[in-house]
Formats: C-alpha cells, sequence, structure tokens
DNA sequence: TTTGGAATACCTAGTAACGCGTAGATCGTA
DNA sequence: TACGATCTACGCGTTACTAGGTATTCCAAA
C-alpha cells in the first residue's frame, strides 16, 4: 500500500458532473478521505493512473470514449492493488457479476444514501468484496425463479438479434446454418419464457447483454 | 410572485440522492438561491407544494412512484406560476418536446457542466424558457435529416409493438383490423427507416415512446 | 470411460410478417 | 370547396419465424 496510515486517495469517475459533484461534496466531510480528482470517462484515468495514485476508484459504468469495465481492466492491469468500486443506475445480475468479474471490488447503486458510499470505501480498502443492498439482492439466486443462465453463444445469438438482426443474418455473421440460429433462438425463448422479438430485445437491453455496443438501430 | 426580492426558493426532486446531493451542493454557494428541500419522486412533490412553497422545481423525470411529466403536470394545476425545470439523463426529441408539452420551462441534460445549472433557474425565473446546449441541439431540425414524426396512432401502434405483441395482438388490443396494424406498421419503419422489429423496440425505448411503461416483458 | 452439456444441423407444418399496391372515410384548413 | 393528412382496410405472393421434434459432434467433468 502506498498510504501506510495517510488518508485514503479516492478518484472519482463519471461522465455526469452532477453525480460526481455529488459524490464529492459527500466525500469531502471524511477527514480520511482524500478526493485525488474527477475524471469523466475510463480513456482519463487510464491516462493519469500514475499521477493521481488513487487508492479507491468509484467508477461509472457507462461513460463515453471508453466504458468503465474496460477501464477498471487496465487499470488492474497496471496497478493490481487498486481498489475499483462501481457506481451504477443498473441492478441487473448480468452488469453486476460482469463489473465482480473484471475485477472490481464492490458495486454501488446509484439510487442507494450518499453516505453508504463511505461504507462500501472502508470494505475495499479492507480489502473486502461490498456489494450494495439491491445489488446483493440483485445477484441472490430467487427462491421460485431459478433462471436458466444463457450459454454463451445463446448471449452472443441474442446480442445478434437485439441487433435487429434476421435469423439469416446472424446465421450468415457468425458463419453457421440459419437452422443452428433458429434453434439457439428458440432456447432463447424457451429459457427467458420470452415469446416475442421485441421481448427479446428489451431483455437484451435491460440486461447489459448489449453494453458496449453502439446505439445505431 | 412570492418573493418580491427575497432568495428564489428552490426544490431538488431526483430519486438518485448522489444527484440530488450534487445539485445541492453546487446551489448552496448561490446566495441568492434559497434549497426548500430534496424529494425523490413526483408524489411527494405533489404532497408537499403547498408546505414547500417552490419557485422552480428541478424535476428528474425517471422516478418510482411517479414519473417527473405526471408530477409536472400536477404542480402546474395547483400552481400555475412554479417554474419547472427538467433535468434528464436522455436527449432524444421526444422526451424533451414532451417535457415541454407537459408545461417545464426547461430542460437540462444531466451530463452538463453544473453550473449550467443556475443559469437555467435564471433563465426561467425571469419567464424565459431555457433549453442547454445538447437539448437544443437535439430538438432542431437537422438539415439532411427531415425526420418525418410518427402520426398519434403510429406511435400508439409502436408503443404495442414494442411492447412484445404481435400485429394480431396489437389488432386485437386497438380494435383495428390487422390489415390496418400491418399498414401502420410498415409506415413507421419507412419513416425511420427501420427494417427490424428489434430496431423499432430499441427505438422505442431509447426515445422514450414506452415511458410510463412497466417493465414486464 | 461414460455421461452430459453445448453447439451444430435438419424435418414438418403451421403461423406471422413483409413488400408491393390500392382505396374509402374523416377531418381540419387553406 | 378542395386539398392534404390521417386512419382505416384489403389483395397477393414471398419470405421469415414458430413449435414440435431428432441427431451428430465435441469436449470436459465425473
Amino acid at each position: 500500500m502506498t498510504h501506510p496510515n495517510g488518508p485514503v486517495r479516492v478518484l472519482i469517475v463519471d461522465d455526469h458532473p452532477m453525480v460526481a459533484q455529488g459524490i464529492q461534496s459527500v466525500l469531502e466531510s471524511y477527514d480520511d478521505l482524500l478526493i485525488v480528482g474527477t475524471l469523466n470517462n475510463g480513456r482519463a484515468v487510464v491516462d493519469q493512473l500514475e499521477t493521481l495514485n488513487p487508492d479507491v476508484i468509484l467508477m461509472d459504468l457507462n461513460m463515453p470514449e471508453m466504458g468503465g469495465l474496460t477501464a477498471t481492466e487496465m487499470v488492474l492491469e497496471r496497478r493490481p492493488d487498486t481498489h475499483i468500486l462501481v457506481l451504477s443506475m443498473h441492478d441487473s445480475p448480468e452488469y453486476i457479476s460482469s463489473a465482480l468479474n473484471h475485477g472490481a471490488m464492490g458495486y454501488v447503486l446509484k439510487d442507494v444514501p450518499t453516505d453508504e458510499i463511505k461504507l462500501a470505501i472502508d470494505a475495499v480498502m479492507r480489502g473486502e468484496k461490498y456489494l450494495c443492498t439491491g445489488a446483493a439482492e440483485s445477484l441472490a439466486p430467487k427462491p421460485g425463479e431459478t433462471r436458466e443462465s444463457l450459454t454463451g453463444r445463446e448471449q452472443t445469438v441474442l446480442l445478434q438479434v437485439a441487433q435487429g438482426k434476421s435469423n439469416k443474418d446472424v446465421a450468415i455473421a457468425l458463419e453457421i446454418s440459419v437452422r443452428t440460429v433458429e434453434t439457439h433462438r428458440k432456447n432463447i425463448k424457451r429459457k427467458l419464457d420470452i415469446s416475442s422479438t421485441a421481448g427479446l430485445t428489451r431483455y437484451a437491453l435491460e440486461h447489459g447483454v448489449l453494453q458496449g455496443t453502439g446505439n445505431a438501430l
């Protein structure tokens, strides 16, 4: 650690100035925290990592230029003992587990009370993982609802379908037979209990399967 | 006006505490503003309108219980000279014009610099409408892209389609013939230059046609 | 080595949607 | 009143998707 007993160096990353400002004003009142900067995209984080030398990064996910997930990976490659705490509006399990898989130490929803951020920072600085209430609930397997998870190939197909491609288009793109695409699509619908293409698209949109995709229709 | 020369009474409404806190911390530095409260849903605004007596309401759109549009309408019914300034992440023309049609005096995107909020407040208090840069650009008709707008009926059909209904379902729901639904659908696709159902769904989701709809697939 | 999931592919029949086109009924307004 | 826009509706041939299946290959785990 670079801070035997000094304040925890916190970097705030969010493309919405209002959010960044809000977090900053909350954290400024704690004298064991030092805000070393606020940035608005992932690229800037990677660029200024050495200079700012943060212990904890509060990282938004959806940002222009470079998203939070990519930035998280790149930061951890360069400085593996940085503690990354993801801040996000999205509470779907796909987002949360994806963030954790990319190396984030915690996940806090933007609709939690502001002082919970301090709890999260303390936790990750102790080396613990931290999930806010909503995030933990979302990840927990629900009793009656053992959601059958999609295989990798099925997610790929779902992504394509949600982008507006026909079965034939998907078949060409993935270099497989149309029949195969039909089978995957059939299985996806069965697993998710969705009957329409519109439903598939909404699922993909709401569960982050499309993350990193452009918005072209 | 209830404030001949006193400070402007500002009410902040946002379901994300971090955003509310951020706005508050920005506005607290202006001594001609008085923050009379922060609420997290539209219902609370309507309930406490008399008590808080705000001159300006900074209103988020997407909130649980009661959204910003409904709240705006209800507030203006009760106190027509309240100035409502919408704060939103969404920059699609549908959102913006919808907000203005519901009586909002201004529209500010959440990704603008924080001090622009003060400009917006000053503007609406002078009785002017205020659109932040991104919002104004989004509303302005683009030269090469004279987006043909959807008729009311077409929006209705689009909503149904995006909810996952088949043409037949829509026909039953709207009590019209399947042929008619097909025609509307055809015209919508032509106008928006979209070829797939998935595209329609994404358009509906991203442009707020589905606002106020539950999330059931 | 056997088992099982995943990915691949095909069959059949039926239903839905698409892409052309055409056209009557309203309604507001120029 | 005549025009334009909107909403409504239909024909017809083609293509796409759906809902039941079954089956083969591959690879990893038991």
